[in-house]
This record gives C-alpha cells, structure tokens and sequence, in this order.
DNA sequence: GACTTTACTTACAGATAGGTCAGTAAAGCA
DNA sequence: TGCTTTACTGACCTATCTGTAAGTAAAGTC
C-alpha cells in the first residue's frame, strides 16, 4: 500500500513532532491512498472527500489541513504516479536483452508497478482526463512524464524494425495498442489470483506472436497472406 | 446522428400528432443523442442535464417530459446501444468465411457501429460501471446482450482452435485482450481521418499474426522459443 | 505554567445538482 | 368555441458537495 518513498516514515523515527501527533503515522499518505480508492471506484466527481475522511476515521475539514483542495490531492496521486511509473519502466531498460526479451521486461515492469500501487494508478487512469484536470505547470509534467514513460517502449519498436526483427508498422499507432492492452484497470483486482506480471507475459506473447498458429502461418507464407487471401 | 431507426421520423409523415408539435422532430432521440454526447465527454455524474438542455434549446424540466429521470436516460442509451452493437455483431456472421476472415468480419463491424454510433457507444462505455447503474430487470438484459455479442467471437476462437488454425489459448483471456483492442474511445474520435474499419483491420492483424517478423520466428523456430529463448 | 506548533472538530456559507409542481402555449377535435 | 392532448416554462424544494472560519486538544519548548 506503500505510496512514494514508504520506509520514510520509519526512516528518521527519533526526529520528534513538534505539535500534536497526528491519530496515525503518514496521515498524508493514508489519506492519498484512500483517496486514490475513491476515485479509482467511483471517479474524480463522484467520490465524496466526507466518504474518504469517515474512513479514515476524520472528518472532511481534516483533509484541507493536508490538502488545500480536492484537485490537489488528485494531483498529487496524479504526478506521483506518472513519477514512480517512469521510474520502474525505466529500471527495466537493459541493452543485453533482445528485442522480444525487451519488450517483454517492460511490459511486465508496467504490470508490477500497476499492481503494486493499483489504487494510485487506477485513479490516475480512471481520471483518464486527468491530465484537463492538472494546472498548467503540473500538466506539463505530467505530460513530459507520460512521454517519457513511453520512450523505452517507442525505442524498442525502433530498434527492434530496424533489426528486422518485428514487422515494420506504424510505431504511434503500435505504441497504443500496447498501452492499451496494458491498461487492465477496467478487469484486473490486486486481490485476484492472477498476478500481473502472468499477465503481462502473456499479453507480450500475443503481441510477438499473434493468435494464428504456426502451421496456419506456414500454410499461408506464399503469396497475398494476411490482407487479401482469407479475405472472402 | 441516426439513434436507432432514423427514418421512422420521415416514415409515417402524414400522421397527425395529436397535441402541440414538439420543436424539433424526434426530441426524444435528439435528447438521448445529446444526453450520450455529454456522458461520453464528462462522465455521467459530471455531465448536468441542464447543459443538456440548453444544447438542444430547451430548459431542464423539458427533458423530465420524456424521461422520469437521468438514470433512466442512461438507461435508455445503454440498453439500445447493445441491441444495436449485438445485432450488427451478429449480421456479420458467416460461415463462409476462414477463421481469419471472420475474426476479421466481426471486428470491423464492431468498430463499424462504435464510430456511425460513436456518442451512445462511448457514453455507454464510459459510465463502464454503466453495468451496475441499471435497474435489476436492465442490468439482466443488459448483460444477456454483452454475451450474446461476444458469442460470434468466442465461437469463432473456439472453431479456430479446434482446427488448429489459432493456437491454443485461454479463450476468456483472449476476448478481453480483443475487446480492450477494439474499446478505442480513449482516443478514436469519428471525426478524424482514420476509419474506424481500418483500425480494426490494423488491430485484427496485429491480432492474428503479432509483432515479429516472419525472418525472426523461422530463426526461432526449433525449441523453447516464444517463453525462454530470448528471457535473457 | 505560559507559549508555540500541529492536528484536528464543529458550524456555516455558497454553489449546483436532480426532481417536482403548477401553469401556459399550441395543436387537433367536437 | 370549448375540450383534450402534447410540449413545454418558471419557480421551488431538497440533498449534497467543496471550501472556510473559529475554536479546541495534545504534544514539545522555554
């Protein structure tokens, strides 16, 4: 459940308070955690923040001695989200791996972050139009962000064509396909027995290879294989 | 613009309405029409009927002389939607045809009703929770109908399978990683240049034969090759 | 014990949403 | 000229939401 950097709360625990304690330790990860809930599962407008402070055991205005206002705290998960994603894809960049093997690293390496902070995520996803939703600073960042998030991803296709290791296809239009198999918000529960790194692999295999088995394939490797011959 | 049957407007026009004309013909579909437009943008909670309203030129209360409440609105858009989607599914069934070819088939008619219904399918979506905003009796209905869409596919897979044209996979996996491909209302708008068959067929063949290049795969083609091979 | 800082709570203000009700305007029909 | 039916409008009620202001409880510091 860990939100940013989890161990800072036990990090320094000597460092005293100087006020009154709050009723629980990282009162303003908790309350972002269970915001992040509410959004992913009732979306931005809709999730009340009364809801989000019963829960926690507080009452609304609690919240604004956190947070100045509702969209804040959205954009905070937002960001922190956009931050943390980059970061994981980007430790599962590595040149000794082939191109499959690439692509494979980070798809799963999305899968993990998506499961292990799912809430964060699926609010920043769910809140799809979050990005309308940040100020302009934050929304250029989160852009940037997003960008660069992709950026592996986009290099490995690149590569991977120009090795004539994958087929040549339009590269944007891939790149959405693939983002778009990964995000599993709308079906996929942390709870559930599938882990999402299985998932992921298994998403990466129908990429590579696609659905039609090999012996279709060899039958079909001649002429007018995959627009014209089975068309009628 | 067409909700449902377009023309039963112009069908019957010697009909005579019995009490004062309404200001525009067919309010109830221009309403429903609207009322899609602004769930798909905002969000059903978000979107206000008085917006709704205004677009079409009349004032709130006016929308309550068709319709007991927006829920039931909703209601209305997602339960014609899937009538429709079914039925224009189900018309592009044919035996006729390979496995590829109907794969095929079935997702470009998908995507056919998604971009000439673009509005009601995409507000339907969207309020994906739509499933449970439904009364008891609808949410049945309603899901009796998503199954019966999915079927043509389903069976399709299956059939491809048993001949071993496609390989053998988990056939419920695969209906999702089909329907999240061609669930394109993040970003296909029907306004642009791209058709939205042209997308599905793009889609289908990434599908069918995946990413890598033939040249790689007969490379790869001797032992443990889609799962091990190139982990490292 | 006074003072400061933090972490809240209770009470309230303002905006906006869905939905109701009573009345009115425009048509056909008698 | 009434009568009925349809298609609305204006005013209103209630619920709920974000955000604010003022006060209080619990800790450390001097």
């Amino acid at each position: 459940m860990g939100y940013g950097a989890k161990p800072c709360a036990d990090e320094r625990p000597t460092e005293r308070a100087l006020g009154r304690p709050p009723k629980q330790p990282d009162q303003r990860g908790r309350i972002l955690e269970a915001a992040a809930r509410a959004i992913a599962t009732d979306g931005y407008e809709q999730c009340s923040l009364a809801r989000v402070a019963r829960e926690l055991g507080l009452t609304r205005p609690a919240l604004y001695h956190y947070f100045p206002t509702k969209q804040r705290i959205f954009a905070e998960i937002a960001m922190s989200t956009a931050r943390g994603m980059t970061a994981h894809v980007h430790a599962a960049v590595d040149d000794t791996l082939s191109t499959a093997g690439q692509l494979r690293a980070l798809m799963i390496a999305y899968a993990e972050y998506l499961e292990t902070h799912y809430w964060m995520v699926s609010a920043a996803l769910t809140g799809a139009r979050c990005s309308e939703r940040l100020e302009r600073g934050d929304r250029e960042a989160f852009e940037t962000l997003r960008r660069a998030c992709m950026a592996p991803f986009e290099q490995t296709l690149r590569h991977g064509m120009a090795k004539g290791e994958l087929r040549s296809r339009d590269v944007d239009d891939t790149l959405r396909f693939i983002f778009q198999l990964l995000d599993v918000t709308r079906w996929f529960r942390p709870d559930g027995t599938k882990r999402a790194a299985d998932f992921a692999r298994d998403a990466c295999a129908l990429l590579l290879d696609g659905l039609r088995s090999d012996t279709a394939k060899t039958l079909l490797n001649d002429d007018a294989t995959y627009h014209e011959r089975d068309q009628r």
